[in-house]
DNA sequence: GCCAACGTTGGC
DNA sequence: GCCAACGTTGGC
């Protein structure tokens, strides 16, 4: 099966890209979304499958590298816990409504590709990330999207 | 099922 | 810090 490609945001303040590659096995659990249309992304998520690793909410917004699904979707363990930020009572063992996936840090870029790169770059016009309104921490992004971010990223 | 109120995201 | 654009909640 072909791999499929995604952008997940991320505020470098929370959790940046350093911090992934500064992670145990340059490793970590995505866990925390909790919003229905991330989440069903989420879970068609497959081991191989390419991240663009994006910083959101930040001085310089932009893609910083590349990440890989080292692992598929799996219940979020963190939304059973009461002392968790992202503690939801209604998700149980039994019945997990929230789902994550484990992150592995692949590549740095060369250089940060901007959010006003990204606007700028006629072949990106197309991308979710651009789209009115958008707030998802998790969306699906072309091959050639993720191909052109990608050689902008490391020329 | 509608919708107002509220909370959150995230660019600016 | 502001605020537009959402998503969610809860009364009815």
């Amino acid at each position: 099966m072909a791999p499929k490609y995604w952008l997940v945001k991320s505020e470098p303040e929370v959790f940046s890209f350093a911090d992934l590659k500064m992670s145990r096995n340059r490793t970590t659990h995505w866990d925390g979304v909790r919003n229905y249309q991330a989440r069903n992304f989420l879970r068609e998520m497959e081991k191989g499958d390419r991240v663009l690793f994006y910083h959101s909410n930040c001085d310089i917004m932009g893609v910083v590298g590349v990440a890989e699904v080292t692992k598929e979707a799996y219940p979020d363990h963190s939304a059973w816990d009461p002392k968790s930020n992202y503690y939801d009572p209604d998700s149980t063992p039994e019945n997990p409504r929230w789902f994550m996936v484990e992150l592995t840090w692949q590549q740095d870029f060369k250089r940060k590709v901007t959010l006003s790169e990204i606007k700028a770059a006629r072949p990106l016009q197309k991308m979710r990330l651009l789209q009115r309104g958008n707030r998802l921490s998790v969306m699906p992004v072309s091959k050639a999207e993720h191909d052109c971010i990608c050689q902008m990223g490391m020329r």
